[in-house]
DNA sequence: CGTTAAGCGAGACGGTACGTCTTGTCTTCGT
DNA sequence: ACGAAGACAAGACGTACCGTCTCGCTTAACG
């Protein structure tokens, strides 16, 4: 594994913005580890030193783009932070770029033990655990996949609309599931 | 586009055969339309005359398995029916080569409209439509989304055990959405 | 073998017509059996049922062309008769459809003994045999292949022209070898 | 175009040994892009990275073969130079692989331009020119043809014996078409 | 300050799969 | 029974992408 601390910080940079790029442009199916290496001008070795494949990349650069915006924070009511949650969600990720690049993670991770695991890690976990922490009665689990469950799946299934409407349905059933709702 | 009454049967059914078996022996990674027209002894033309590719054929073996074990019905009650679904989607689709390969053409289907399309049309609404007739009162939609979309969302992304309580559990969470519940 | 009294006249006649109609259009490159049989609205299997494959089917296209064009007759002297043929071949077959087809055939015939038999047999003999008993001293086929040799491979190599003056220099040529020249 | 500096010899010479072996073992038809590739331990690609097709390869190898058996010189005279030429023509080329290989390239390169014009520039006009530097007198072009046409048509169409008696013949008549003769 | 180790651009390479094409056989109909 | 229509097995074609590798060039860290 090589040395961190010597890698070019531009062309990391170089290397998530020409992916980027390529999603924008043309879909996942433009996203090949040649066509990132010749659109960031970087040797694929380069790639292949840091990442151990393009879907590892394009999480990264999905990550770098869901990361930085981080949902508003709503101490209130559980009730209030949800629906803040779950209507965030649908702004961020029906009908756009980022919530298909999801969808394509997604799919790939299904091949991807790595990057399903990545995923998990540092996407999914990582938004659940804040919203966790709230729920102190039932099943924490639960309540949280019977808000987000749906959004996804929707997403995923493309079977029917997901908007702000549909946000504040799931999320007020899910609180009738939660003792303290 | 060829005439399908002229169309050899033995020949279909080999090549969902031999797809299923590659799926059953080396997972989604081995079934490409090389190896299922070798495995098949069929030559390649003849699948691609059939089908577009192979997450077409991919899925009609799917269909042709998923379809062999029909949910059975219990109209009794709403809540016991759902929950015999719900039940008998674990019991089908959890930790077997049925789920993963539903959760392979779910990711494949985000690259391929038409994949997706097929697999809304042949798998997704024939399963919610005979439920969805149930559910006279308040959104139907809405009621499937809450019982299926976790089952899905936790087979999909593995975040969370999938079993017969967990079927349960939502079934009674979507039902407390239901007026008549 | 089918029995040849059956034979369909028109079929046979569509098939050549089709060929030569391929030919002329879109070179030797263009001509298939698939191509053939759709052209002259013709099942593939009848035309594997006369012919052993493209090739005769192309010879035969060739040599009813060819054969519909004999070489005038000049029995005055050998040399006017050998400069009339030679003249003739460079009018049927320098620039021409029928001299590119030529040398296609004589190209697959490299790898197809069979149609190499049968072009000798059906086209190179039927026209050595006339002018080789007008030969009567020295070696018959050597003035022949000094004649005529020269006229090929020119066609073939295309490393030069090939005109009545070369042909004319050929025939004196190849006299000079004749005792009786 | 790629840089020919970065080209790996050993992989050069090795696409060209297991074509020149296929055409030994199976002869021109058992010749094709994947089983040079194949035998060569060679990816599809590198073949097409440095040839425009398996004729072309095909033509390489033969250049190497027959370019390491360069004709003896012999600058006595005109006619002995020409008769160990042809001579040597016939050891090299008739009965032979070689001899067979040279019908098929020139048989593919009615064909293929690009194949016959390689063949031209790289085979038959560099053992034209240093004997068509030794005939000063009349038409050297066509004493050259005298000679070799005949022997290249008997070895395309198998219509008689090419043996050195044959050899001595065609170049006895040709230098009767050569003024200094 | 020079050496040396690494990052890096470039891209050749072996390999797998793709989707299309052609060949020659076989089957299904219609007439 | 012949013929049209065309499905079929086989396999070659030329392309795309993957992940490894080998070149030189540059650049940072260390002696």
């Amino acid at each position: 594994m090589p040395d961190q601390s010597r890698r070019n910080p531009q062309v990391h940079q170089a290397v998530l913005d020409a992916t980027w790029e390529l999603l924008v442009t043309g879909g996942w199916s433009a996203v090949s580890v040649d066509a990132i290496a010749a659109k960031a001008g970087v040797g694929k070795r380069t790639i292949y030193r840091w990442w151990p494949g393009k879907n590892a990349v394009a999480l990264e650069a999905f990550l770098a783009r869901a990361r930085s915006t981080p949902p508003p924070g709503s101490p209130a009511s559980l009730a209030e932070t949800l629906r803040a949650h779950a209507r965030h969600f649908v702004d961020l990720y029906v009908g756009t770029r980022l919530g298909a690049l999801l969808c394509e993670l997604l799919g790939a991770a299904q091949s991807d033990p790595d990057l399903a695991a990545s995923l998990r890690e540092h996407w999914f976990l990582p938004r659940r655990e804040p919203l966790r922490a709230l729920i102190t009665a039932g099943d924490p689990d639960l309540v949280l996949d019977l808000v987000f469950a749906p959004l996804h799946y929707r997403l995923l299934t493309g079977h029917a609309e997901v908007d702000h409407a549909f946000a504040d349905k799931v999320v007020t059933a899910a609180l009738l599931a939660h003792p303290a709702g």
